[in-house]
DNA sequence: CTAAGACCTGACATTGACGTCAGAGGCAAG
DNA sequence: CTTGCCTCTGACGTCAATGTCAGGTCTTAG
């Protein structure tokens, strides 16, 4: 499949998988005129590599993870590894920011509605 | 107290209060010569920012917050206890991804953990 | 064949929360 | 008074993923 298809199955622009290619996540045949060429397989991929975004890893620690993802089979991935639970563990402490804040979110709408009851009480006497 | 004792206080830097300020999330009085002053209660206020500034919401997101933080008297803030809500879900939804890298991530070590068990098995015969 | 619509490379633009630097003034201790 | 540290404003630099544009090639339907 050519790009454009791709950018639209795994649902990132095209701009984007040129990047991943330059980027070192991303792989791809060129046709004898040049243009790129994927098969199925990569769609599930971008997906992955866009999942890994999402959750703030960057390009550099997504390139180092991938050994683990394009060879299970070698051993030489031990650092691709560690790299791995490593980002695990970043991805828990921010899941732990994200529920303190909703937390403090919550306290706060908790608060205000509380200050809307007084109010409706208030206009009851 | 002057501005880089409320940096080290609340663990940002210098920069960052003035940036703030430029956003409108805080304010300072003067002294005659126009150095700003803060009392104590910014402390807890500019925690409660960068708080808000690492579960991913904007300048102009947090600034839309704070008539709750700061007036939760008026009944104003009704758009910005919306917003509040809004945030909550989005922030929410993020959660959501990070576990479902976190898993992807589960996976993909527990793979390769495997594999290397099978390398180990099959160096026993 | 031809026009439309992908695709190519290369390069500059964008966004947001800061870092950093320059040049100037403030303030307490010796 | 001076020395050293803090503060001021203003402006430019940064980083990373992506948008966007230019100028050219490829492909395919009619």
């Amino acid at each position: 499949m050519r790009i454009g298809e791709l950018a639209s199955q795994a649902g990132v622009s095209v701009r984007s998988l040129r990047y991943y290619e330059e980027q070192g996540l991303l792989s791809s045949t060129r046709s004898p005129s040049g243009q790129r060429r994927y098969t199925e397989k990569e769609i599930e991929r971008v997906r992955f590599i866009q999942r890994l975004y999402t959750a703030g890893l960057s390009s550099r620690t997504i390139a180092e993870l991938l050994p683990c993802v394009d060879s299970p089979s070698e051993l030489n991935d031990d650092e691709a590894l560690q790299r791995l639970a490593q980002e695990r563990e970043r991805i828990n402490r921010h899941i732990e920011e994200l529920c303190g804040a909703r937390e403090a979110l919550d306290l706060l709408m908790d608060a205000n509605r509380a200050h809307r009851e007084q109010l409706a009480f208030g206009s009851l006497t």
